[in-house]
DNA sequence: CCGTACTGCAACTCTCGGGTTGCAGTAGCT
DNA sequence: AGCTACTGCAACCCGAGAGTTGCAGTACGG
C-alpha cells in the first residue's frame, strides 16, 4: 500500500503551472520538451515540476526511444480525493457531535473545553505522518 | 453557486501547519489566540493561515463575544473532493481512449500527435478560471 | 471606570521554490 | 561516423510566503 502523505500532493496540486502539466498531459503521455513548446514556461522548468509531480506519484516517467515521456496517474488522484471525502465527512461528523456534546455539558455546568481535548487527542487521520513506502 | 479554483484551495492545503490548525479546529471552534497555545507558532502566524483558509472557503469566522472563534467547513473539503475525483476518472478514461485512439491512427498512419491536439483543446474542467462568487 | 485580554495592522527577516541561462553528456537518425 | 536533438545537472535570480516582533485599537469583566 503506497500510503504517500497527504500534504505534499496538495502542495504540488496547489500550482497553476503544474496544472498546465497535468493538463497537457492529459492528452496523452509527453516529454519535457514537448511540454514546452505548449507552455510558456522553461523545459528545465517543466522538468522541475515534472520532478514534483514524480515525487508524489501524481507522474509516471516512461522511455520512449531517447525521449522520456511522462504519464499521469488518474488513480493517484481518485485515492486522493477518497482520502480528502473522507476527512470532509469525519469532520462534519465530529463537530456535529461536539456541538451536541456542548449543549449536554451546559446542562451539567462543565467547561465546554473538556470535551474539545477530548476530540484532540490523535484524530482518527494521519497526514503528516506515514512514510513513503515507494 | 460557489465555484471556488481548486488551486487556492490545494495552496492552502499544501501546507502542514495549516493541517494542523485544522485538526486542531476539528476538536471545535477556537480563535488565533487558542489555537497558538496548542501549536508552536505565533498568534499572529495563525492568524495569517486562518486568513488564507478563510479565503478559500475552508473556516468560516464565528463571532463569539469579543473573541473570533473559526470553525472548519468540511463540506467544503467534500465538494474539493467531489471535483478531484471527477477530475482522476476523466484522466483515466480520457487516456484509454487516446491509447485506443492512437493504435487505430497507428493503421492508418496519421502521426498520433494529432489526436492529441485533439484532446487537448479545453479541457472539460476549468482549474483556473472561474470568477469567486464570494 | 479601569485594567486586562483579545484583535488587527504594519514592518521586517529569511527561507523556499518557481524560473532562467548555460553547459556537458548521450542516444538516435541519416 | 557524424550531426542532431533530447536529457540531466549546476548555478543563479527573484518574488512569494511563512514566521517573527511590535504596537495600536477595542471590547469585556470586576
Amino acid at each position: 500500500m503506497t500510503t504517500l502523505t497527504l500534504v505534499p500532493v496538495f502542495a504540488a496540486l496547489g500550482d497553476e503551472t503544474r496544472w498546465g502539466i497535468l493538463t497537457a498531459l492529459g492528452a496523452g503521455d509527453a516529454s519535457a520538451s514537448a511540454l514546452a513548446g505548449r507552455l510558456p514556461v522553461t523545459r528545465q522548468a517543466i522538468a522541475k515540476h515534472l520532478a514534483v509531480l514524480q515525487e508524489v506519484g501524481l507522474v509516471e516517467p516512461v522511455r520512449v526511444g531517447r525521449e522520456m515521456q511522462y504519464r499521469v496517474i488518474g488513480s493517484r488522484l481518485s485515492a486522493t480525493a477518497q482520502r480528502l471525502d473522507a476527512l470532509g465527512v469525519e469532520w462534519d461528523r465530529r463537530l456535529a457531535g461536539i456541538k451536541q456534546i456542548a449543549e449536554e455539558l451546559q446542562e451539567t455546568g462543565i467547561a465546554s473545553e473538556q470535551a474539545g481535548d477530548f476530540y484532540l487527542q490523535k484524530p482518527a487521520f494521519q497526514c503528516q505522518s506515514a512514510a513513503e513506502t515507494d
